[in-house]
DNA sequence: CGGAATCCCAACGGATACTG
DNA sequence: CAGTATCCGTTGGGATTCCG
């Protein structure tokens, strides 16, 4: 996808890259199923559940412009294009797959954690930070 | 920070979640600063250069929020806050880091595949943005 | 089937300005 | 020092339509 992190110092750069590659909505699982196997394009739209099109052929131009898959275009009727990860693909999932092992073992915690804070914090919220109505802080 | 990722299927939501929460511009810098050592506000945002105080503050109280971090408030005069990552925040840090290891040492690689594709369609455009301009400043 | 082109709006996030 | 409050431009990405 895009550099969607605007300007980051030198060196920062490459971690700034990957992150705005991959820590979008969708582009980790993409990555995931095609870690699993190739798929073609409404097969892998249809394991990324919830995707547009638009979105998905986007994000699929980013990774096979930084090398991490390829897109292989069979020359039938109707037209069949294949999305493979390259080893590069294949190394990238790893770490990716790190992260997601961590997100899920601790998925409980991270939970427990936001509701504690959301109850230590005013009343109840769920899901943000928002405009909050603000309230008389302390004093219970 | 706000979990961007809109609504996503069931088993992938904590990857979703983890990867909105470091996914940003931002968020993943401050990780490795306060992975290093705990630092208050303006110190973090020294060496965090070119964030905004509004978004260092509000991807600060995100990491809160999710048990990454904790906030210290001195009772001091001027006002002092310390933020230090907790126990659960340096084990995020720890896949982060694995991934920017991937970053730096595949950066070239990237930048390699990038020019090469955008040589082979050079028919005018990719179909996404351009590199950027950089700007000089700390370290990851 | 596998896209490209448009439209559109909610959000991210930068730049001030102000405060305890 | 450590924040809030606002205004506002930019972008992500959903929905829809059209094409080879």
């Amino acid at each position: 996808m895009k550099p969607r992190h605007g300007h980051i110092s030198e060196n920062c750069r490459p971690i700034s890259e990957v992150l705005s590659l991959i820590g979008d909505k969708w582009t980790s699982l993409i990555i995931e199923r095609l870690n699993e196997q190739p798929l073609r394009f409404n097969a892998l739209k249809r394991r990324v559940d919830g995707i547009s099109q638009k979105v998905l052929t986007s994000s699929l131009r980013a990774l096979e412009r930084d090398g991490f898959l390829e897109r292989i275009e069979h020359p039938t009727v109707p037209p069949s294009v294949e999305y493979r990860l390259t080893a590069f693909g294949h190394e990238l999932a790893q770490p990716l797959s790190a992260l997601k092992q961590f997100a899920l073992a601790n998925a409980g915690r991270m939970e427990a954690a936001r509701a504690a804070y959301d109850a230590r914090n005013s009343s109840g919220e769920s899901s943000d930070r928002r405009p909050q109505p603000i309230q008389p802080a302390t004093m219970v």
